[in-house]
DNA sequence: TCCTCTTGCTAAATGGTTTTAGCAGTTGCA
DNA sequence: TGCAACTGCTAAAACCATTTAGCAAGAGGA
């Protein structure tokens, strides 16, 4: 409890030699001339006493502190932040890296905040992640701090981590057509205003592209379209309804995320529809819901423990940098 | 992009003092006897230069680097580890501290890793959270490094927060019986062996002798009681059908976590009882889902958000160090 | 024999901050 | 006048590891 920390110093008096001998020995110096029992002196010396290196220290002098920092604006408000912070944690973990995570909530004097404080800490590498994708506004840097930004990109920095939306939409139309069953289909929460770019999304542009290209692809339109701000469980319940009610009929239903789809299972139900039977339902993200509901929903995933690993190991430079779209799985169940 | 580091020479170089007078009031030292101008000249200074300084060079002198370390077990695989996450780090955010996230995934040889790895940076003090409540084994950590139990105890550090599951228990029982529709109530969740020890979790223990503690108070007993080991949605389900088909009947169903009771829903609807009017579901945790439901889910919050906070107060030395319990306040929504 | 190379190692500088010890110069008091 | 106390400041050590420059001894070659 009251031991002291073991210094190099004390290594090297133990083994016999200078502390020279010792960190470059320690270090895995490669062409270094020291003997082999040399070596082995020092390496049973830190052994004996429990060495660890103290980061700080070896920081002031070379600059690198094997930590990076995660910077991202919801940790937990959205419940895909865990699975992006878990990727990336893995794949630091596996690089004998730790992680500082910080919260900004979006408001850019905490940004600010944020950064600065990794920086004082001197980390190796900063992962920008943004719950809704969206162009990041990120101050300079030092030269030698690696940028990556995760669900969402920057004029600045190359390097970046986005989900293939795109293919994304496409992938859940075939699914649909792909059963026989997709002649029908209505969608729910596009919103017109975010594909015009006044409430710039990338994300959700680029996946509803995705979709409305592989439906001019077969030739078919959606026999009907709501749409609405706010992609929760009750509006997905008011605008099915709202279909039921005065909509013409559809055999699909393609919903732009799961929460949505969650309340469109409820009003169907209401309605006494079954599905897959009378209607298929198709959700996006793959939520935790969607394994939960009857039957499970199937939907085109969000591959967010990817994404955090992929930004990270693009850290470590283990590829090139630009930008990389990470596959949208299509998980199926039992909706369609 | 390219400029060097600002140190505290530089600062002292352009105020005309030594680094020594720039140090005592840059940190503000109370008995120092420097001239008023020189504190001026030297906060003008590191103004202009934007100073900012080194905290491994401080920490090598101070022992002290403002970052605590959070440990836990899982990070995303129960949900609920996000808002621990998220209180933890705003109250670190407001100690003006950086919180470094380590995950072991209850391996021990992962535990002493992520230990190292924190001590190695010489946190001021490090959280360990225990997903599923249970005695944490923690080796030994420097004296003057703070250690918090979150969601957890320790024979060794008396610092520890939990929820007050007992007292929640009883409040989900009185919230029931309150609304004079609790008089046959059917149980769902409770794991006998995990009441006798044998699979330790203490959360369930407390949880659970809580219930049975407000039912004996009021002379009641519970009609029937399904156990299971795991509190999914389809256990909550399957528990619920074999009730409606073979067991007694019930005009309240307690669930010992909301996941068994979106399960218990869903049977339920099936059957063709209407919720709350047939049968009141109660719940425990305040998951995501219980607003999604319809109607909304009454339930017993587990306080994550508030507990994450109180454990890094409680580092920063904010109350006094001992086992503190956090309340579990009842969510009331439509189902009961 | 002299010179150069190689081998095996170390002294000392370095990084940026805090902190201890102490140095001039002035004031206060007897 | 003599001495203590105060005022305002600084030099240098300390924290711990890495790295540069270089030393001493032996080997090899001419």
């Amino acid at each position: 409890m009251v031991k002291k920390r073991v210094t190099l110093a004390d290594v090297a008096r133990l083994a016999g030699l200078s502390s020279t001998a010792a960190s470059m020995i320690l270090t895995g110096r490669p062409d270094t001339r020291l003997s082999a029992e040399a070596h082995e002196r020092v390496h049973a010396a830190a052994a004996q006493l429990g060495y660890r290196p103290n980061i700080a220290a070896r920081a002031l002098r070379t600059d690198k502190t094997r930590t990076i920092a995660f910077i991202s604006d919801y940790v937990a408000t959205t419940r895909f932040a865990s699975g992006l912070i878990r990727g990336a944690l893995d794949a630091a973990e596996k690089a004998n890296h730790v992680m500082l995570v910080l919260e900004t909530g979006g408001e850019p004097a905490r940004e600010v905040q944020a950064i600065e404080a990794a920086l004082d800490r001197q980390v190796d590498g900063i992962v920008f992640a943004a719950m809704r994708s969206r162009e990041i506004f990120v101050p300079d840097v030092p030269a030698n701090t690696q940028v990556v930004m995760l669900n969402g990109t920057s004029a600045k920095y190359r390097n970046s981590v986005l989900a293939d939306e795109f293919a994304g939409g496409r992938a859940a139309v075939e699914a649909l057509l792909a059963r026989g069953m997709g002649q029908q289909i209505a969608l729910i929460g596009h919103n017109e205003l975010a594909e015009r770019g006044l409430f710039r999304s990338e994300t959700v542009e680029k996946r509803f592209a995705g979709i409305r290209h592989a439906m001019e692809e077969h030739k078919l339109a959606f026999v009907a379209e709501e749409s609405c701000w706010e992609w929760e469980p009750h509006h997905g319940y008011e605008l099915v309804r709202k279909l039921l009610k005065q909509g013409p009929k559809f055999t699909a239903l393609l919903c732009l995320n799961d929460r949505l789809a969650f309340g469109a299972y409820q009003a169907l139900a209401e309605a006494g529809l079954r599905i897959p039977t009378d209607v298929a339902v198709m959700g996006f993200d793959n939520d935790e819901l969607a394994s939960y509901l009857r039957p499970g929903l199937t939907t085109v995933a969000l591959p967010h423990e990817e994404m955090g690993r992929k930004a990270v190991s693009l850290m470590m430079g283990d590829d090139e940098p630009r930008e990389h779209l990470i596959d949208m799985p299509l998980v199926v169940r039992g909706s369609i």
